[in-house]
DNA sequence: CGCCCTTCGATTGTCTAACAAGTACACATG
DNA sequence: CATGTGTACTTGTTAGACAATCGAAGGGCG
């Protein structure tokens, strides 16, 4: 299998490359994306832009009503707490199924050796192999549906991310300590104790983001600095 | 509030539509469904079909690749498995929480009573009130992202019950009664023993479907049976 | 006689152009 | 100041068209 070649349709590029640059912070949140606006800076046609909007909209990382304008969708203190309850839901109840068989999945080790590599650099770095390790955890018990509810948590999980600018809050060697005693404890067949570990683990990251976010700006701050450049 | 006025768009009514001939059994398992066709029957446009048949696709309930006709999802015995675990993921917890505040939905005793109600009747009437129960319940914790998750699985559910004609498989005596137990529980604040009861409640009703569409039909006789009109 | 290749119909992906309908904001009016 | 009007911008929907692709039918060849 010499590197698996996907067609992609030009409306799920697009998708693609919104969703990219929402995630990067380059579309913050409120930003707004009229379909012209879409479709004249990809050089397709409005109905072209139109389907990719709405994948979005449909995916929550977009937000629109009949007739207005899509934006990026902005998330409150309220959102991230649902968020995170959800995936302590889905997640918990993986750990006690992964630590019945003792499967610690391989995928989930190697993004935790990838965090403890990185501990230089800049600090968004850490994001990716963060949810990489959480997804995997996820996609081991080879649910196809509980994957596919993770995985649209974890792109609105993205969306806090990056409402945070000052990421400094997160201590990357804590997190990989944690990330490896709750492997420790799969294997060690303890799953109510790991699903404890990972209660505290998403509680604390859940209240920093919520502190920092209610601290720093509210939920309509990134409308109001979207007034600026006009 | 008198009755709020909803304009739904041309493509949500189509959806709308075509889902609740999905869920009547109308357009079984494997039933194609193309563009064209949809567009000619409902008398509009390729492009608005096109989108009402892309919101099903992005629910779960229609299944396409690229290039290919739509046609409504076969869930075989794996499938039923994986959806009533995830199920079972979201429903349990919630118990758990609403146990932990004694707090019973008024909506999820009157579904209840709805179920007891219509003990004659035709078996596919208990789904609804059925699903109404789960739902509320579900509802009941105010988490707008689980009730998200649990909706998109309640239509895969409901695709699972319409490949059953033989539903006197349902106890409807029996739901009811479990649903009362557990109630019960969650006023008396025993969250476990509410998410263990509703674990067994599930966990039959799972394993009646699966044996049901094992013996009676693999996922492929929505296929098979599409070519005799042909 | 069976298999491979070509061809063709059916279907979807995308585009252009256009009109209708709705929203939001500025403006004028009482 | 509140209200109504109007205009610009944006989205909803349609029509028609062409290209790309898939699936199956048919013909040529071993």
């Amino acid at each position: 299998m010499a590197g698996r070649i996907t067609a992609v349709s030009i409306v799920d590029a697009i998708a693609a490359d919104l969703r990219s640059r929402i995630f990067s912070g380059e579309l913050g949140s409120g930003h707004t994306l009229t379909e012209t606006d879409v479709a004249s800076s990809y050089e397709v046609a409005r109905p072209t832009a139109k389907a990719s909007i709405e994948k979005l909209v449909a995916e929550g990382l977009l937000d629109r009503g009949t007739h207005k304008t899509a934006r990026v969708v902005e998330l409150g203190p309220d959102s991230v707490r649902d968020i995170y309850l959800a995936r302590a839901y889905l997640e918990s109840e993986v750990l006690r199924r992964l630590a019945r068989t003792r499967d610690v999945p391989e995928a989930a080790v190697q993004a935790n050796r990838d965090i403890a590599a990185l501990q230089t650099g800049a600090p968004l770095d850490v994001i990716e192999p963060d949810m990489r390790f959480h997804t995997s955890l996820i996609d081991a018990v080879g649910n196809e549906r509980i994957s596919r509810m993770y995985r649209s948590l974890v792109g609105e999980v993205r969306l806090c991310m990056v409402r945070i600018q000052s990421l400094h809050l997160l201590d990357t060697a804590l997190i990989q300590a944690e990330h490896q005693k709750i492997l420790e404890l799969i294997e060690a067949g303890r799953g109510d104790a790991a699903a404890e570990l990972l209660d505290e683990h998403l509680g604390r990251a859940r209240e920093r983001l919520v502190a920092a976010m209610g601290g720093i700006a509210g939920p309509e701050a990134g409308a109001r600095s979207e007034l600026l450049p006009e």
